[in-house]
DNA sequence: AACTGACCAAAATAACAATTCGGTCAGTTC
DNA sequence: GAACTGACCGAATTGTTATTTTGGTCAGTT
C-alpha cells in the first residue's frame, strides 16, 4: 500500500490539497486551473478526470470544509454535559481554527471587493449547512428543558449573526474582540439575555 | 412671512426636498445634480450656494433621516414605563416607517450592487448615530437594574445587527417576518435570551 | 489506461473613443 | 447688487474594440 502509494501517488488528494490552498490564498476568481495544476504537480487534464468543472472542484473543497467543522463539533460535544457548554466548548475549538478560517475570511472578501457570484453561493452553503446542523442539535436540549423552546431554523439563524456580529463583520465599528471576549459575550447575549433574572 | 415665502420660495427646502426624493428613488450615484436642480425647479448654481458639493446634500439628507429618527424615538418613549416596552414601541413605530426607510433600502441596494463608496459611508454613518443613540438610552435602564449591565456601545450593536438580522438581511435564509413577528423575536432574542429562567 | 499539455472558444482585461456629470462663473433678472 | 441661472469645462464614467487570459478538450505520449 505505501508502496502503491509512492508508485503511484494519490493525484485526487494533490488536486484537492493544492485547490484548497490557492482558494484560500487567491480566492474563487484569481484561482486558475492552470496554477492549480501546476501547484499539484499534476496536468491540468488530470483534474477534469475527478472533477467535471472548476465549479464542482470548488464545492468539493467546501464539502471538505464543511464536514471538518462538523467533526471538530461532534469530536468535541459531550451530551452528559448542559448544552452551553458544548456550545462554548466548540465555539472555542471552532474560534481557534485560524488557518482553517482563511477560505472563509477569503471568499468574503471576495464578495465584498468583486462580488463573485460563486464565491457568495459558497459562503451561503457554508452558511446554509452550519444553520441546518445547528438546528439538528437544538431540538435535544429544548426537548430537555435546557433551552427555551422555539424555532431551530430561525434560533440556529441568529446565533450565526450573533457569532458573526462579534466575530467576522463590523470590525471597524467596535474593536476586534479577542477569543476569550467573544466566548463571553456570546454567552451574553444569545443565552443570557438583557433581561434580569 | 406668508407673502414673503411666495415671492421668495424657500430655494433651499425645495432642494432638500428633490434631493430626498430623488436619492431614496435612485440611490446616490444615479442622482444627479441637474436632475435634482430640475425637479426643485432651481438652477444648478443655486444648490452650490447651500451645499459645497453632493456629498454634502447627500450628508444633509441622512442628518434630516437621523433627525426624525430620534425626534420619533423621543416621543413615543415613556420614561415612567419598563426598558424593554419603550423598546418594542420604538421598534414598531420605526417598522411601520416604511416610506421613511425608502432610502435606507435603497442605499443598502445600492451598496450590494454597485458598491457606491458613499453610499456605503452614509449608511456606516446611519448606524453609528443610531448605535450612539441606543448606546446612550442603555446606561438608564442598566443602573435602574432593568436590563443586565454591560457595554452599552457593544450592546447596542448587537440590538442593532439583530434587527437587521430580522428585517432586512438574510431575507434568502428564512421567510420575511410580519411586523409582528419582528417584534415577538427580538424580544425573544434580545431581551429574553435562550436560557431557561 | 493514466496522464499530459498544446490547442480552442469564450470570457476577462486593456486601450481608447464617446458621453455624462459634478462643479464654476459670466451674465441675466428683479 | 444680491440672488439666481444655465452654458461651459475637465474629470470621471460608459461604450467599443483589440488583446490577453482562462476554463475546458483531446490527440498523442508514457
Amino acid at each position: 500500500m505505501t508502496l502503491m502509494e509512492r508508485r503511484t501517488p494519490d493525484r485526487r488528494k494533490q488536486v484537492i490539497e493544492a485547490a484548497s490552498r490557492s482558494f484560500a490564498a487567491f480566492g474563487y476568481k484569481a484561482t486558475t486551473m492552470d496554477q492549480v495544476a501546476k501547484a499539484a504537480g499534476v496536468g491540468k487534464g488530470t483534474i477534469y478526470t475527478f472533477f467535471a468543472n472548476k465549479e464542482e472542484l470548488f464545492e468539493e473543497i467546501l464539502k471538505d470544509l464543511i464536514r471538518e467543522l462538523r467533526a471538530v463539533a461532534e469530536e468535541t460535544v459531550d451530551h452528559s454535559l448542559p448544552f452551553a457548554d458544548n456550545l462554548m466548548q466548540v465555539l472555542q475549538r471552532v474560534l481557534g481554527y485560524r488557518d482553517r478560517h482563511a477560505l472563509i475570511v477569503k471568499l468574503s472578501q471576495e464578495v465584498r471587493d468583486l462580488g463573485t457570484p460563486m464565491a457568495k453561493e459558497g459562503l451561503e452553503t457554508v452558511e446554509r449547512s452550519i444553520i441546518a446542523y445547528i438546528a439538528g442539535h437544538l431540538r435535544e436540549p429544548m426537548d430537555k428543558g435546557e433551552i427555551q423552546r422555539a424555532d431551530p431554523t430561525l434560533t440556529a439563524y441568529m446565533m450565526l449573526k450573533m457569532y458573526l456580529a462579534l466575530t467576522s463583520e463590523g470590525s471597524h465599528l467596535h474593536e476586534p474582540l479577542s477569543a476569550e471576549e467573544v466566548l463571553t459575550n456570546f454567552r451574553f447575549y444569545c443565552i443570557e439575555g438583557l433581561a434580569v433574572r
